[in-house]
RNA sequence: UGGGGUGUAGCCAAGCGGUAAGGCACCAGACUUUGACUCUGGCAUUCGUAGGUUCAAAUCCUGCCACCCCAG
């Protein structure tokens, strides 16, 4: 137990309940908290909607229920530059990035952490669920509340990162989070749950992407090849889609609904497939990039729980380690697995660490599929 | 312009005298700090059209229109 009690704790606030309440349970800890507010995302929402600036009252508001100083920063060129700019390119590529992996990476444990260490911070302290092991180098746990654990996307972190980190709420659960804020009469104890991308928030996703990925039409097919319809640009769906394809009722189809099982960027097909078969379906991945929250694999080859997107349950898996990257097996064959997206690996409770997933082993190919 | 067939919501499609199934798509909501998936709800006072028969028709009859097929 070596956790710095030096210097102030900086609070990452977000607005939202969990910030505050991280907030508030450590200042009744006795800890110096000071609770800053980041804004890194300068454009409204389609509806001409800047939550930012409620978001920050809020802040305000908890910070001064709490009695602690509060303050704002913004990174939001650092966001565009280090977050969303690989966000567009890899859209760009085909891919279905994770910003907010990114986001916690780049801006929360880097930029704000040298923001915060800037300020004579001995700690910095954020709203996550999840959970820290500090007795022997830092490890990073799942929350207590298994529906609400963000271990997922803390995954891209390292010691370095978490040494001095602190989630207060990891070890609650959900409602006891919310009971604590309707007792200390936080303005935002009733507040929804914050979604879409970080900082950003909720878009009609599309129509975002269309705002800074031209559209490049194109002809959807099936596995067989055959032309079922147009698609708006490869880069406005994902694997495993069903929305959006505007495909209905065709008298030579199952009536079952269609989704996206691939992308042939060099012809710019989307390939499509009516009901969930063998080609949505893939058996292994790899990852060329993995970072190891441990800083270092566990063994060369070893078996262990992944997640392939958040909210996932865990899925049983066998992991080898080809230098920087990963070859993972599946024990059971896994829907929509997506390039771009992370691979999270868990021992136990335990986050391993994780990485952008490269490439996917398809159950059944797509036989004229040229993916680059 | 001889014969046959079909016309039900954006699409596919039940219904064949008793007062419009279902599916896909779409929309909304729920879920959700990525993108998706999923779940719930909504979605034809009206059945190509104009008349007729009937207590009652999308369902029977007639005219017209449209499309399809065969024969020319």
């Amino acid at each position: 137990m070596n956790e710095l009690h030096t210097g102030h704790v900086v609070v990452g606030m977000s607005g939202g309940v969990d910030s505050a309440v991280a907030a508030y349970l450590l200042k009744q800890q006795g800890r110096d908290v000071v609770g800053v507010f980041m804004k890194n995302w300068e454009e409204e929402d389609e509806n001409g909607v800047c939550t930012a600036a409620s978001d920050y009252e809020d802040v305000k508001s908890v910070c001064n229920t709490i009695g602690m100083p509060y303050y704002t920063v913004n990174f939001a060129k650092e966001y565009r530059d280090r977050v969303f700019s690989y966000f567009l390119s890899e859209y760009k590529r085909g891919r279905t990035p994770n910003p907010d992996v990114l986001c916690n990476c780049e801006i929360k444990f880097r930029a704000f952490l040298d923001f915060a260490v800037s300020t004579g911070a001995g700690a910095l302290a954020t709203g996550h669920y999840a959970r820290l092991d500090k007795r022997d180098g830092v490890k990073l746990i799942r929350a207590v509340d298994a529906g609400k654990d963000q271990t997922y996307f803390l995954a891209g972190l390292t010691q370095a990162q978490l040494k001095d980190a602190i989630f207060p709420i990891g070890e609650l659960n959900k409602s006891e989070v919310r009971r604590i804020a309707r007792e200390q009469g936080f303005s935002n104890a009733a507040k929804k749950d914050s979604t879409g991308i970080c900082f950003i928030g909720e878009r009609n996703f599309k129509q975002f992407l269309m705002q800074y990925l031209p559209a490049q039409p194109g002809e959807m097919v099936d596995e067989t090849g055959k032309i079922i319809g147009r698609h708006d640009g490869l880069m406005y769906y994902t694997l495993g889609q069903r929305k959006g394809l505007g495909i209905g009722g065709r008298s030579d189809g199952t009536g079952e609904s269609w989704f996206v099982i691939g992308k042939d960027l060099k012809r710019n097909l989307l390939i499509v497939q009516q009901g969930e078969h063998d080609e949505l379906f893939s058996l292994s991945l790899d990852a060329e990039r993995i970072n190891w929250i441990a800083g270092a694999p566990p063994a060369g080859e070893f078996a262990c729980t992944a997640k392939f997107r958040y909210r996932q349950p865990d899925q049983g898996v066998g992991v080898s380690v080809n230098g920087q990257g990963i070859h993972v097996t599946f024990d059971k064959p896994q829907r929509a697995v997506t390039p771009g997206q992370w691979v999270v690996l868990y021992d136990g409770d335990v986050c391993l660490g994780g990485g952008p997933i490269d490439v996917v082993a398809s159950k059944k190919p797509v036989l004229f599929l040229k993916e680059k």
